[in-house]
DNA sequence: GCATCCTATGCGCATTCTGGTCATTGAAGA
DNA sequence: TCTTCAATGACCAGAATGCGCATAGGATGC
């Protein structure tokens, strides 16, 4: 998660680069506006952080015009001013959030985390070695490459995965994946795995997923 | 937007009620915690302000409940207590955002407005490709040439376009773009989806609207 | 009257499944 | 330890299914 702080005092733009990069953030400090916002314009970053007094531009104008150029980066102010007026202002510019100092960097980090945790989202993805599931986009990948799976093999593959590490027996895979819930006889599943493991490209070196002779299979590290 | 406010003081709860309203939010009130955990979860609300000192059930508690059953409506906090711990531990439970009582009307509307922005969405323009959609000016263009779209071929898209990435299941298309909520068996997403393609002059090279078989469809760069 | 919206239909083809043969496994017996 | 053998899974075609595409035509509303 990259961090953009603008602030002209050394000694805050130190201490908020120190703090959050021991958070694992990675922090770039602007030490005006200008320059903050020609960064911010240019690079992708996930969140910024300006001082709303600033040499040159102030940290409200940054916000404006980061704005006015379909910037949408999530922004926090950080004001001395706590008068109601003045955050108003910042809001109704296009910040997300503000923070008055002086602040608990405790505070603040929360704050930081709100406004990144929607952005992070809850993507479901579930992985085994080199394979990777996204149920959301409905893709998987084999080392960043995309596999086209059908529904069938994307259905019974994303079984697997949920429950990697746990065997699952042939009459659960039936009824799960293919719904049916009395005797069967068929060689459904073995066909599948085939499919899964030619599509995947997974050889006996890669047994990413495992046959367990009578019961069903593994998916495994 | 409607929203769902939990506060137990009569007096505050008609405050906030009477003052949304004239501000053309649909507002409910709920006097105690858990009425209003119930509520919320039930009904879709766009936004809940939430007292933390509430009979019963505790905001911050409600709060908990509401996140961990994968709800995510926006939710402000109304805090007397102005000590920072407590206001972490909200934004930690999921909250997005809090604002210390007293406070002033106008700063509430603005944090308000701020939370339903995003959810309303902010660049109304969406893209995929060199197709581009503008929600504002109702225009769909295709490399700046502007393409002419019925109102439901334009809201086929504009679903599509708003979960750029995610596959949308048949379903969900029925259910948000016509808006029918039971079984279907027609097949008017296919000719509406037929329509768009040669509209927009998509071939199968540029399957920017790509199919997923037995599922749906999704946008796509 | 015209554009929009939806239903109905046939067709092509990817998907899914069946049935079969071949390879592998693991346990029992020599 | 080695061999044998039955059971099980791997793998391969080919058949059946049904989904989505395309187009035409009827209903509806402005």
């Amino acid at each position: 998660m990259r961090i953009l702080v603008i602030e002209d005092e050394p000694g805050i733009a130190r201490f908020l680069k120190q703090g959050l990069e021991e958070e694992a953030y990675a922090v770039e400090v602007a030490d005006n506006g200008l320059e903050g916002l020609a960064r911010a314009l240019e690079q992708a970053y996930d969140l910024l952080l300006v001082d709303w007094m600033l040499p040159g531009l102030s940290g409200l104008e940054v916000c404006r015009q980061l704005r006015a150029a379909q910037n949408h980066t999530p922004l926090l102010f950080l004001t001395a001013k706590d008068t109601v007026q003045d955050t108003i202002a910042g809001l109704q510019a296009g910040a997300n959030d503000y923070i008055k100092k002086p602040f608990h960097f405790e505070e603040l980090l929360e704050r930081i985390r709100v406004q990144l945790r929607p952005a992070a989202g809850p993507p479901e993805r579930f992985t085994v070695g080199p394979i990777a599931l996204d149920v959301a986009t409905h893709q998987v990948f084999r080392d960043d490459e995309e596999i086209a799976l059908t529904q069938k093999e994307f259905a019974l593959l994303e079984y697997l995965l949920r429950h990697k590490g746990n065997v699952c027996r042939r009459q659960s895979i039936i009824e799960q994946v293919w719904d049916i819930h009395f005797e069967y006889n068929t060689g459904v599943i073995d066909v599948y795995m085939n499919a899964l493991r030619k599509k995947l490209r997974l050889s006996k070196d890669e047994d990413y997923l495992q046959t367990i002779r009578g019961i069903g299979y593994v998916a495994r590290d």
